[in-house]
DNA sequence: CGCGTCTTTGAGATCCGTCAAGGCCGGTGG
DNA sequence: CCACCGGCCTTGACGGATCTCAAAGACGCG
């Protein structure tokens, strides 16, 4: 209510905004945090929009407000992996670097809150605290992006498969229906289409589908028609994961 | 010579250190200096010897001074990915979380400049422009990891070997013998064993292997007996990486 | 010189990609 | 309301790239 004011001024909805609630903006002063909004902007993208396009100047950082993005590298060829998913209050764009090195989709329709680049390093620079949020959440995808090393260099087409399946449920866990215990019985949000679980995990959509087909027939999951996969035995997908 | 007394004071070697010499302390204030020096010691290992095990907990920070390191990713089963190499001025270790989520191995006898942890995160927090210069390179790994992430996903053996004869190019580039442009007909320093480069792309060694042969049989390159390569034609090398 | 380790090369087995056909589902228009 | 259409997903058959297993060769070290 006391500040209200102020962030009323700064942008019709911040106290709604995921800078706030998830955190990124936690710990910076109202008085500054209606200087940095004065910058930004929403922007709304269809599904299926580029946002981003490899090789182009980075021009701007963005906070997502809503929806889902996968970045994606690509080859002269046309070949592309995806190499990160991107979810509401996650951050977008290349700080500190002239050009991107991969390219933003939409998978569903997405709100950003957008930065210009440079005025937001700018702001950075006089925030360190702000700085090191950023800082640790790219270590948490440096992280998660070695894991995907890992699953894409050592592990055969099943294993990931059902590796993506528990990550699906780690992120994303709708909960389950009689209550039982985390990832037991679960429903979890899939909006990803095979093209895009299979250009994530280095393979073909067919061999993803034969693969889920396969869970699906030994009574590991069972896939509903909106986009939501049930997970009936947990504990069997985490053997086939981590064990060949 | 003014401020000789402080970094001898600080440690023996400081102005060779790699931490100033590569600019981790640039524009860390003399004082300062000796103050987080005053915390490190080094620390000497053999090749083959494990500085970090995956799963332990991550207790120290350090900058190697000198020898190369690979970062692995093992799974229950024993199979290993390795996730980066390290070598002089770069950085090792996990900061900011309790658990090492991968191991450090030396691949060549390795000195390595080393602070705990938890002081030097301490430092950091009253150091926001070393924290900035650490998240560069951050960010760096990150990509050069999504890099690889496209490699092990998209591209057939024969291709990764390509590509990773060119990143040798680019990071270990000893010169070429006739003083012709950097890349062609340059001898490479490859101080990786078989079974180094085929846990890094995903291979297996004989894979690796009968690529290298392809690549001497095609005369694109010329393996010498001092773990050193020559690149004989760079350009059908890039196009081996780059198209199909 | 002899030993062990790393590397190379070969032959066979396997997994996954490619090509092709058919099914499911939602949207559109009659 | 139903028929049609197009995109996405599934399933099958086949071939090829890579892994596995095996043996011989090269290199470094004592």
């Amino acid at each position: 209510m006391s500040d209200s004011n102020v962030i009323a001024l700064a942008t019709p909805r911040c106290s709604q905004c995921p800078m706030m609630s998830e955190g990124i903006c936690f710990g910076v002063s109202k008085p500054e945090i209606d200087e940095i909004s004065r910058l930004g902007r929403y922007r709304h993208f269809n599904a299926g929009s580029q946002i981003i396009h490899q090789d182009n100047a980075s021009e701007f950082f963005a906070v997502i407000v809503s929806g889902r993005i996968k970045l994606i590298r690509e080859g002269p060829d046309g070949r592309q992996q995806i190499v990160g998913f991107l979810s509401e209050s996650d951050c977008l764009g290349d700080l500190f670097q002239d050009v991107s090195h991969q390219s933003a989709e939409c998978i569903t329709g997405v709100v950003l809150r957008c930065f210009p680049r440079k005025p937001f390093e700018a702001f950075l620079k006089n925030h360190p605290e702000l700085e090191h949020r950023l800082f640790l959440r790219v270590m948490k995808q440096l992280d998660e992006t070695r894991e995907w090393l890992f699953a894409l260099g050592q592990q055969k087409a099943p294993e990931r498969v059902a590796s993506f399946l528990l990550w699906l449920c780690r992120g994303h866990d709708i909960g389950s229906p009689d209550g039982r215990k985390p990832g037991y019985n679960s429903v979890v949000d899939c909006p990803f289409s095979r093209q895009d679980i299979a250009d994530f995990l280095g393979l073909t959509i067919e061999t993803v589908s034969r693969n889920f087909s396969k869970l699906r027939m030994c009574g590991l999951i069972k896939l509903h028609p909106d986009k939501r996969i049930q997970i009936l035995d947990f504990d069997a997908l985490d053997r086939l994961a981590t064990a060949a």
